[in-house]
RNA sequence: UGAUGUAUAGCUCAAUCGGAAGAGCGCCGGUCUACGAAGCCGGGAAUGCAGGUUCGAGUCCUGCUACGUCAACCA
């Protein structure tokens, strides 16, 4: 049953019986009655008055009376100024009680949409930083949310494989890497090859100073007056990171063996990134095999009319219209660019898959790009292009400014993922919470907990909000964090491991305390906020929802005794409620894709 | 210059077609011989500026200010 839909048309009726006048159920609006007053939903009647006549005292009264006569199950109600605010009887409550403790409550059914999401997408020239560590959470998200709610979702990945940047790592590790490898370093593998596109750097300034005789510490570019990306191509090892990229394209067979064996090196990396954060993907494209997708597309734009060859020979898209530029699609060369690949790409997926919706996970940096994008293959007439949707989201910052490079280290994932373990294992320890688990339990319970106040840290915000992550200051486990849901949910756990497996008959007639009702009234909202966060494509709603439902289950704790409560029925009643929170907690955190434990 | 996003408490964030502005951190004060204190209870503090629409605006419209991003035949 949902409450609101019958309150709202229940409204509607009862206003037309009273004043003889129709009102659309769009002008109803019912909230959930604020804290400070009495009532469980609060129908506001200000939009009605212009038809009732009356003030929005008495609309309210009036309304009131006609939905008390007509459902049996409002208790009382009162009015405050335009906002008519609506109790249940504890009996009605109960009954909820038992109807959320069935599967059924909180179970979609296949909607028989499919989705195709892509997210991370690395570079293979670099680990992973802050920025993918948000991009796999959302996606990862974004993606069991969907599923929950009925979608079957695909999840893919596109490696950037080739190109100029993974050649410079290449020259710089065919300069100096003496053969090193994962195995002889001990470096993981994508940080290996992070490295070498850093050392690269490091050659080209040295070989400008070299040069233009500029001493240490003498800033470079400025000296010789000269854009980094200018005076780079100057340099003899830029040279050779050309020359592999166009070995590369011909074809080089040592080339590329020695790219293939990077490229798994960093494959290998990521893995285990990866498996820490609990992401995986349906399928893996590679930009190697898919960057001369496009063509096709560009020939199909020509040919209606769509797309147009410039005087240059270059091929492009007038989007003023739209109020966008003129954009290229394709080279005057007749080779691809980015967006040309995009294109191809798309239509490859959606000849696969046929999706109904095609999501990108991409920063925001990329608005203007997939606004291109998606009007590109509308205008060519594609109307699954109309399925596409750019879930946007903004950097993570630090206090600073946006992360360098050359901040280095705070930025890193894999760092930031190993220093928030290691405060989760400091902080256990301090609260001696792990007596009598096994080192092995121990470790695990260290990364449950750390790995959920950095995944609830990230999530919990907007997507479109940027995050300021300070790494001097580590990530809180109080308040409104991961660990705190999680030690809420462990306490759920802890009372029914006390209790046994006893049955729990209901008795309706058990007169409700008002911190039992706010946490039925809260657990009941679960599959709207889980609609919600999908038709919004935000994960921040389940953060938001499973932080409030802990808070309200720990005021009830704290408030009400419930395996020394006074009455069997009573007891009965708070014991179940314990057990729906915490089914709760646990179907939210799972959409975020954090884990909780049965003690910590 | 244009497009786009953001601006809410000292700090970090919430606020579901416009409907009664909420949390956390920090600060102060209570609260464990324990149904788990990573908790609970109490205290003060906020919608960038100027207009407009509306019974009602953090939310919509106009203008302004500040910060970010984009506007490559880069990715």
């Amino acid at each position: 049953m949902n409450i609101e839909q019958l309150l709202k048309s229940s409204t509607v009726q009862a206003f037309q019986a009273l004043f003889a006048a129709e009102v659309p159920e769009t002008s109803v609006t019912i909230n959930l009655t604020k804290k400070e007053f009495e009532g469980d939903y609060t129908v506001v009647t200000f939009p009605l008055v212009k038809l009732s006549k009356r003030s929005p005292e008495e609309t309210g009264r009036l309304i009131g009376d006609a939905l008390k006569e007509k459902l049996n199950f409002i208790s009382k109600f009162n009015v405050v100024k335009g906002f008519l605010n609506i109790s249940f009887t504890d009996q009605f409550w109960i009954e909820r009680l038992q109807e959320i403790n069935t599967n059924a409550f909180t179970a979609f059914p296949k909607n028989g949409k499919k989705v195709l999401l892509e997210y991370c997408s690395p570079n293979t020239n670099k680990p992973l930083h802050i920025g993918h560590v948000r991009n796999m959470l959302l996606g990862y998200s974004t993606t069991e949310i969907l599923k929950a709610t009925g979608y079957d979702v695909t999840t893919v990945s596109i490696y950037n494989d080739r190109g100029i940047a993974i050649c410079k790592s290449m020259a710089a590790y065919i300069e100096r890497g003496n053969g090193a490898t994962p195995q002889s370093t001990g470096i993981k593998g994508d940080h290996l090859i992070g490295d070498y596109y850093v050392l690269f750097g490091q050659i080209v300034n040295e070989q400008l100073r070299a040069k233009y005789n500029v001493s240490a510490e003498q800033d470079i570019f400025k000296t010789i007056g000269k854009e980094k990306e200018v005076a780079e191509q100057e340099t003899e090892i830029f040279a050779k990171a050309k020359d592999l990229l166009l070995k590369w394209e011909a074809g080089d067979t040592d080339t590329i063996a020695l790219w293939k064996k990077m490229n798994g090196w960093v494959y290998e990396g990521y893995q285990v990134t990866y498996d820490m954060m609990g992401v995986k993907f349906d399928k893996d494209y590679y930009e190697s095999q898919t960057y001369k997708l496009g063509k096709d597309i560009i020939d199909e734009g020509l040919t209606k009319g769509v797309f147009y060859k410039r005087a240059d020979g270059a091929v492009a898209i007038d989007l003023t219209p739209d109020g966008l530029d003129e954009k290229i699609l394709l080279r005057s060369d007749g080779t691809s660019i980015y967006m040309t690949q995009d294109l191809g790409t798309a239509q490859v997926r959606y000849d696969e898959y046929h999706m109904d919706r095609m999501i990108y996970v991409v920063a925001n940096e990329q608005d203007y790009h997939f606004k291109v994008l998606k009007l590109c293959l509308q205008k060519l007439g594609k109307q699954w292009a109309d399925g596409i949707h750019h879930l946007s989201y903004s950097m993570v910052e630090s206090p600073t400014g946006r992360f360098k490079s050359r901040e280095g280290k705070t930025a890193d994932a894999d760092d930031m993922i190993a220093e928030v373990l290691r405060i989760a294992e400091e902080k256990t320890k301090e609260l001696g919470k792990t007596d009598g688990f096994t080192e092995e339990e121990a470790q695990h319970l260290y990364r449950t907990i750390g790995l959920a106040a950095l995944k609830y840290f990230i999530l919990k915000v907007n997507p479109y909000q940027k995050i300021i992550f300070n790494p001097e200051e580590s990530i809180d486990f109080h308040g409104n964090t991961g660990p705190f849901v999680q030690s809420s949910y462990v306490r759920t756990r802890s009372i029914l491991r006390k209790h046994g497996n006893d049955s729990l008959p209901l008795d309706t007639a058990t007169p409700l305390h008002n911190s039992e009702r706010e946490l039925m009234l809260l657990i009941y909202e679960y599959p709207g906020t889980v609609k919600y966060a999908a038709d919004n494509y935000n994960p921040a709603e389940m953060a938001n929802y499973v932080y409030n439902l802990a808070k309200v289950y720990n005021k009830f704790y704290n408030e009400l005794p419930i395996l020394t409560a006074e009455t069997e029925r009573e007891k009965n009643l708070r014991i179940l409620l314990s057990k729906v929170t915490g089914d709760t907690i646990r179907k939210g955190m799972k959409l975020l894709g954090i884990e909780v434990p049965e003690r910590m």
